[in-house]
DNA sequence: TGCAAACAGGACCTCAAGGGTCCGGATTGT
DNA sequence: ACAATCCGGACCCTTGAGGTCCTGTTTGCA
């Protein structure tokens, strides 16, 4: 379903939260779980996922928690995706570190996908984590308008 | 991360395919399967789906098989991905059919996936089957590759 | 008319990967 | 010393993709 998986939305309403709260401050992981609704375990993997990809800092220690090393509009998304979901690769064939193919020799499309994940990526770099939270305006499109064939 | 099914990767073999040998006639599963080196009856399933698409046609019976309604050119890609994985949607939030959401009032992205599908929506359609077949660039063979990393 | 070839539409099973929880260890302020 | 908090895993469990197979239905040909 072309789907991302349920962690990466996570990581976007927790980035949210602390963005709207901390104010060079920190904030705990129950504290976030408590502000967002989510499970604290659940909350407490996505920082430590996201802390991992250097996108918040942790501060361990009784006046510990977590903040933000960048404001929201300074994250592409694509920067979230890729720290919950991997990198972009929308088959297995995509990777250069892979060597098995049964189907090799016949395969039309053998390293063709690359130009539709660079498509993806390009357009996920244009949206920042400030545009999805940021405020009720419209989201705009800094993506190059293809021209439309059938819309659906 | 981001992927899409293989079925969809299947069915873009098999469609290249179905254009290169199908001059106006048409190509058996059975046939499809042999030259793509893919199971026959994974083949079947591609192409009943494909079929109940609208972007092939079966014709039953002693001298039966497939063709192709459109040439590739013609086919968007995103057709194919809608078809195989179904409408592209990031997160369960994106559809306006719902009403469960245990953190809907705390959340602060509600609704906001849109642009995002809608950004990576426009890029896919603007990539053909024929771009992804196409005859120009020849599929290199580049460099010799080993799974030297388990790729994560 | 009977048989074989091929599509049509399911049902069914298996299994890997995400989704979620929990525990022990390390760190830091009171 | 103690409590709060992050850190790094291990662990289970459910879901859904991936794949196979079976039973019609249609069509051409001997």
């Amino acid at each position: 379903m072309l789907r991302l998986s349920k962690l990466t939305d996570y990581a976007v309403v927790v980035l949210t939260r602390l963005d709207d709260a901390a104010e060079g401050g920190v904030l705990t992981a129950p504290a976030l779980a408590g502000a967002t609704g989510l499970a604290e375990p659940t909350v407490a993997k996505v920082l430590k996922i996201l802390a991992h990809a250097g996108l918040v800092e942790g501060r361990r220690g009784a006046l510990g928690g977590y903040r933000l090393t960048r404001p929201l509009a300074a994250i592409p998304l694509i920067e979230v995706i890729t720290a919950m979901d991997g990198p972009i690769a929308l088959t297995a064939c995509v990777d250069n570190s892979f060597g098995v193919c049964e189907s090799e020799s016949a395969c039309p499309v053998r390293g063709r996908w690359d130009p539709v994940n660079e498509a993806i990526r390009r357009a996920l770099t244009g949206i920042s984590i400030a545009d999805l939270a940021g405020p009720p305006a419209i989201v705009p499109h800094p993506e190059p308008v293809f021209p439309i064939f059938a819309a659906e």
